[in-house]
DNA sequence: GTACATTTCAAACGTATGTTTAAATTCACT
DNA sequence: AGTGAATTTAAACATACGTTTGAAATGTAC
């Protein structure tokens, strides 16, 4: 059996459970090689320099959900009418959920992983995502144009990225709003909670009527 | 005339910028000093670390916003009957404007501040402010309970944290999305336009009614 | 103008980071 | 088993950071 995996992935994993908890740059190499125990040069000999390891870690999910969102999308856009709001957004449950397939607890840490790659690093994550899924997204946007016709694209604007902010914080914080949540309340609360309250939220702040 | 002051307020100011910029652990006193055009040295000598000058930065403006906020909370508590969940939104903007008295830009600057005070530092800032205004935050909660009365207090802390998400997302992105917004849609939206785009927006989502 | 406290300054310190090097080891293949 | 490539390893490198130091400069009061 060739270590060359083995090494590469439990780089991975120590990498992703790391930059998750927190933060990318506040991660540093010797923390994720000595949680991996590996030698640290190995970072550098697999994958070249700690960006190209940020973005594999991210690329292992996105390249799961990605093709899947965009198959959902393609579905929604072939509709005879425009979908309902709820439904737009309902698309990135399931294939969130599937995310536990690359690994277990996978969808909480990529959550928390896209919280991170939007508040962590400064320019060159958005530039990655938007180069590799720019199409998937306009799908998106297009379907949510589609849903509130009423509203000018403007603002739909404003609001998709209000929509971002509140998940990005969210699952950026994700454990400790659920610490607090269970000391304050006395509620287990699990990742796919956290995703169902999230829906209706959004979805009425989104379909909001516009400010006079 | 006494160098002392001069020297505290121009390191205030650049690394007020700077932080609020590329956030507080990317921002070396290095380049505040540099911008502030005063020796290395002298962030230590009159702020102690760069903690204590991160947290004076912070001062300065909450020292201004939280005793304002905090009387406009008061004043909408003694009203006989529950309060619209709009106006106790709307109770955040003037103080919020009231702070480009501290600076001009000021509540520009702030508010990139905050958001990146939540997303950038771990513990300790979150600490720093509830020990100091944790009070005064407790009535605006206590106001969104009076305005929501159908919804459970667990359904409304993930709300309120929802829309702290987009708050701080917003304008730690803030000067980013100002740029996107203009060339998109040839908008040009200042600090206060965005605040009266985030009121509906917020408002919709924390009255929503619960997932079934 | 002398004495004292405050402030500025250049330089260095200690520590941590990402990366590179070159030798040692392991692996795959004949 | 032996050869050449792939991988692992320990050590060092260059750089950047926050902080400290001690002397120089400046300000303040008698």
């Amino acid at each position: 059996m060739s270590n060359k995996q083995s090494t590469q992935l439990k780089i991975l994993e120590a990498a992703e459970q790391l930059f998750a908890d927190t933060g990318f740059s506040a991660t540093s190499l010797r923390q994720i090689t000595s949680l991996a125990e590996v030698n640290l040069a190995s970072v550098n000999y697999h994958f070249g320099s700690k960006k190209e390891l940020i973005q594999a870690v991210l690329q292992r999910y996105l390249a799961v959900l990605m093709p899947r969102l965009d198959q959902e999308f393609n579905r929604l856009l072939a509709a005879q009418q425009p979908n309902q709001l709820t439904t737009v957004l309902s698309v990135f449950v399931e294939p969130l959920l599937e995310l536990s397939a690359v690994q277990p607890q996978g969808t909480s840490t990529f959550l928390q992983l896209l919280g991170r790659g939007y508040t962590d690093v400064q320019g060159h994550l958005r530039w990655f995502f938007n180069h590799h899924y720019g199409r998937t997204l306009d799908k998106f946007v297009l379907l949510v144009q589609q849903s509130c016709p009423a509203l000018p694209p403007s603002e739909i604007f404003w609001r998709l990225h209000f929509s971002l902010g509140t998940i990005v914080f969210t699952m950026a914080s994700n454990v400790a709003l659920k610490d607090i949540a269970a000391a304050d309340f006395n509620e287990r609360v699990e990742i796919d909670g956290v995703i169902k309250r999230l829906i209706p939220y959004l979805a009425a702040g989104i379909a909001a009527p516009s400010a006079a």
